[in-house]
DNA sequence: AACCGGGGTTCCTTCAGGGAACTCAACCTG
DNA sequence: CAGGTTGAGTTCCCTGAAGGAACCCCGGTT
């Protein structure tokens, strides 16, 4: 990202931070998400600069996250998810809900999330892929993998 | 955080942002959680500039992720995680998740989680918090919350 | 008295973000 | 068909944050 380059580390935290840790990143692809898929839109909406707005779309794009597709004959082009960025959306979720949780004041969380499983105003639990019981930060223990430092 | 206040947009990814979204802090934020509650051991882990490191740990106390408290008569600090802090690990639990899925390379991850409930080496999944199924990005409608902009 | 080690501060340089102006290639519009 | 418009960028300059090395302070230790 900006002055150390983190995707070399043997860490997933930093090698996730090269692909979306710069300032606005993350801002960008929760607009995309929710619809807003064009340059316009997005330098309005998010008050960025139009410089740091291309900087950050061309590299999503080559990280694979977002796809740049023409949607007009004239040199138009729109921003969408592609399946890898979906699933980082995921990781928004959990920062919503950390935030609804810790920061929402008393206003209360700006928006909510529907279910559409269960219909139900709801947020994000983590779970054990494996025993499908809760697994957060206190709940595991740290092995090394097979792609540890010292490779 | 580095320029824009994101602390001031009526979304609670930006406020998440404003943070742990300066650079190196969710790195800092892992080095603690795993372990390493000093200042030197965080410098030279991490390679970080010793001032940043200095503006990043203040930042993380002054919102409650991090405390910072004595271990010695001599003037030594380590720094732990208060319960926001490690409920924001959460997040870089998915980060991992990610990362291992998407970007692990033949080397595969550097680290795997056992976890205590089961004993498994697992990951998270994202669930509802009311009905437990899974709950990603494509399975929810936003709905406007009471802090909605506008406010 | 001299040294050491943890935990920072100071200072300087460099580079990324902010912001306004400019470009460019289709389309409209009279 | 000259002139304007719109989307999607590019260029340029200025400022401020990251990097990095040197320095400082304080309470032991020798």
């Amino acid at each position: 990202m900006q002055r150390t380059d983190f995707g070399e580390m043997a860490c997933s935290i930093a090698r996730t931070l090269d692909v979306i840790g710069e300032p606005w990143s993350p801002l960008i692809l929760r607009d995309v998400w929710v619809g807003m898929n064009r340059f316009e839109q997005l330098q309005s909406d998010l008050g960025i600069s139009r410089k740091v707005l291309t900087e950050r779309l061309n590299h999503l794009v080559e990280n694979d996250i977002l796809e740049r597709r023409p949607y007009d004959k004239r040199p138009r082009f729109e921003y969408v998810l592609t399946e890898r960025g979906t699933e980082l959306v995921d990781m928004l979720m959990v920062m919503v809900g950390w935030a609804d949780k810790w920061l929402a004041g008393k206003a209360g969380p700006p928006v909510l999330y529907r279910h559409h499983a269960c219909g139900e105003i709801s947020h994000v639990e983590l779970t054990c892929a494996d025993c499908g019981e809760p697994m957060h930060a206190g709940d595991v223990d740290l092995v090394p993998g097979p792609g540890a430092a010292g490779d």
